[in-house]
DNA sequence: TATTACGTAATCGCTACCGATACAGTTCCT
DNA sequence: AGGAACTGTATCGGTAGCGATTACGTAATA
């Protein structure tokens, strides 16, 4: 399908958001300076920031002194949330159609698919366990967090 | 990085030559039935299986009657064996470079990516406990397998 | 020797992404 | 009220990567 940045930008943007303890529309963050930290376009960051609002992980308020906000605290937003929500998946590419002709041929391509689909689980389960919080832990925490079953 | 559709590819040709029992040199299936059978063209067939083979996975012998056939029962052949041997890997992006001012958020992009190399690693073990044998079972026993933690 | 087939390089067209600009709508501040 | 700041979205250009194709040298068989 397609290589994207989505998911790395949205967890940079959510432990940067984190970071800065901006957790209500007091503290919201403009996309400027969001995309000053990645480092890269203010308005690759509200692409993002707008899928992110959509899935109801972050809010965002235009007009001045607007900008986003979590609306978790950020070790209650696991990464397979946040994947899920710019639309990501672990790109190991597409089963191939196969041909209608062999039998056993063409069952290949559904089995290929399902082996592709259990990867896809596997990364998304790993995912699941590792906070945005994490992201902003010591090192050596996090270390512990990423080794553990 | 990239999209690329080389294990998809590796994946539907290894299940190919164990369903065709190419074992031996004496069984080589050419590049343009494997073609045929993706179905995709011949050089990107050739394109993988020589990877395949400098992975040892395969043998190859040009010439006529010639071919590729596989080294090794398709059920001691796991998919992430094959993931690595194309240079696979699940892709999720990239993790930014950030800027180097703020040493908290210098400190994310190392955490971002140690959540990528997570994911990735845990494609690899998922891929790890399916075998290209599995590839050619029946849908309900290879559900089986699929499912089995 | 003629044929078959691999391995590799070069090229072409396509697609998707990022970065940038622009603009309408919204919100705050004076 | 008016200006300034900011979001969300549309659009465009540049770029990078991939699959498909053609071509060529090498190797093995008949």
């Amino acid at each position: 399908m397609s290589d994207s940045q989505k998911f790395p930008v949205a967890a940079h943007a959510l432990a940067y958001l984190a970071h800065k303890e901006a957790f209500s529309p007091d503290r919201a963050v403009a996309s400027a300076e969001l995309a000053a930290s990645v480092p890269t376009n203010p308005v690759v960051v509200r692409r993002v920031t707008a899928m992110l609002g959509k899935a109801g992980l972050i809010g965002a308020r235009a007009g001045a002194n607007g900008g986003a906000w979590l609306l978790k605290p950020a070790q209650d937003i696991t990464l397979d949330t946040v994947l899920r929500a710019v639309h990501g998946c672990a790109n190991l590419g597409t089963a191939p159609p196969g041909v209608k002709g062999c039998p056993v041929g063409a069952r290949i391509p559904d089995a290929v698919r399902a082996a592709l689909i259990a990867a896809d689980a596997a990364a998304a389960e790993r995912l699941s366990r590792i906070s945005v919080a994490d992201l902003l832990a010591d090192p050596a925490e996090r270390e512990a967090v990423l080794k553990s079953a």
